[in-house]
DNA sequence: GACTAAATCCCACAATATGATATTTAATAT
DNA sequence: ATATTAAATATCATATTGTGGGATTTAGTC
């Protein structure tokens, strides 16, 4: 229970040490630049050691330098993440796979992995020129929203379920997903049963999703594979066949990472 | 100066906050997962002090735990590469452009940037199914090897290149570019005439590189963009159309630049 | 060339990170 | 199931190390 609770994570944020990697979550799409003088009032530190803060992510290249004392994410993030691209067991897992679920569906196909009560998209492959504002690599969502979330849901251990329940009742009404605590877990149930399942328009009025959860070596919930397009071309009779090709896809990642050396302890 | 020697970068590194993210640095595509154990052997402080560095990295998400004390690279690293892929002048600026000159030239387009003294990849854009190996985003390498990093050299400031040429002597010569520091400066004298540069095996046999330079609003060098291929494809009588088309993106991508409110002071 | 703001330097002080040890928790082996 | 090993956290006295006020230097602007 420790990395779980929002208490406990402002633990190490009260240390300098978590107050410096604070200043990354200023950068946001909506505001991507920072003033110097912003970051140090937002820190609430003396100008010395803010300066002392933004100089070690500068000089790690996590924060980079742009004018007039502007700083925006620094390349080094950039570097990071090919790292990952290339050794991350989950996207290494995905390899030939999802390009063969989007050529088989002609939709999209989206791989997601459970991250901090959220699922983040880790990888995507495309069939047509992708489409205006989907669901792509970097971004997070709802656990309790869209295929690629909900069908995770009921692979999660009872008493994390019960937390999430009870911060997030309503959210959880409004997903459909049921108006009390038995309501939702037989939701879950039937999810868990049917091995996949199917999403219209929860983000975009003309989305579908389909998506079959994945799972590590220790058969622990990790994510999630699907596709995404137009709920005209998706919801048709074909829609069985869909199906399928994203359980199947789901099976081969999952028995890939069994094949991994490594069966991670902690999730998310 | 402060930023560009060894010796300064080091400074940083032996402060808490800078041991700390020294971390990062251990995972490479050799070496993507670390046991704790190693972690702290390497850091060279006590077991409390790197779990307290691992922590503060762990819950940032930064890093993950995924078995045993073993660590990789974690998802928050993904989010952050998004939001640079959505909000960085640069990649903004090449929107449509790469696609365009991969489109033209039948070829993969790239884009790359200036980055503590080596070329970082940025953005591709493939007309074909991406080659086996290309230069692709994340990436870094030397900035004497290449199309995409020769063609920088010509706009450095002189004092960098005095610097560089100092302690990269036989590189230099190695890659072509002058065996004394007299004729050093003709070859960059030329590139730069030219506008333009064409290289061949320079990291493969058969891949051919040809690539123009990008500059900032205050027309400080930043990066470069051109096209990659196979030297049949691309050393053909259609060379020229293609160094028109290279040096016509960098044009449209540098204009843009320049129409950027926030001019960048520091580069690099 | 003069002016303004940003970034670095400097240093006394005490707050905070440190590390040796003990304890709890998780994973393996029997 | 139980025992065994390893990993992660908690505790706490000590002094190392980060802190912040102010001066100085550097960079950008007028």
């Amino acid at each position: 229970m420790s990395k779980e609770t929002d208490a406990s994570k402002k633990d190490t944020q009260s240390t300098s040490l978590g107050k410096m990697l604070t200043i990354l979550d200023m950068f946001t799409p909506e505001t991507p630049v920072h003033p110097t003088t912003e970051i140090i009032a937002r820190l609430g530190t003396s100008r010395s050691t803010a300066y002392r803060y933004i100089q070690n992510l500068n000089d790690s290249g996590l924060l980079q330098a742009v004018g007039n004392g502007n700083y925006i994410l620094g390349p080094r993030i950039i570097e990071l993440d090919y790292q990952i691209r290339n050794c991350d067991p989950m996207h290494i897992a995905a390899d030939g796979v999802l390009d063969q679920l989007a050529d088989d569906t002609g939709e999209s196909a989206l791989l997601c992995m459970l991250y901090s009560n959220s699922v983040l998209c880790v990888r995507e492959s495309h069939s047509k020129p992708r489409s205006s504002k989907l669901f792509s690599r970097g971004q997070s969502r709802s656990l309790f929203r869209g295929a690629m979330s909900k069908v995770i849901l009921p692979y999660l251990p009872y008493h994390q379920l019960r937390k999430m329940y009870a911060r997030s009742e309503d959210v959880i009404e409004q997903a459909n997903l049921g108006t009390d605590w038995s309501e939702f877990k037989r939701t879950l149930n039937d999810i868990r049963k049917s091995g996949c399942i199917v999403t219209s328009g929860e983000f975009y009025p003309d989305v579908t999703g389909v998506a079959a959860p994945v799972f590590n070596g220790s058969d622990l919930i990790v994510g999630s594979v699907g596709v995404a397009g137009p709920t005209h071309e998706l919801l048709t009779e074909g829609l069985e066949d869909t199906k399928e090709l994203v359980k199947t896809a789901a099976g081969i990642i999952t028995e890939r990472l069994h094949a991994e050396v490594l069966p991670p302890r902690a999730v998310g």
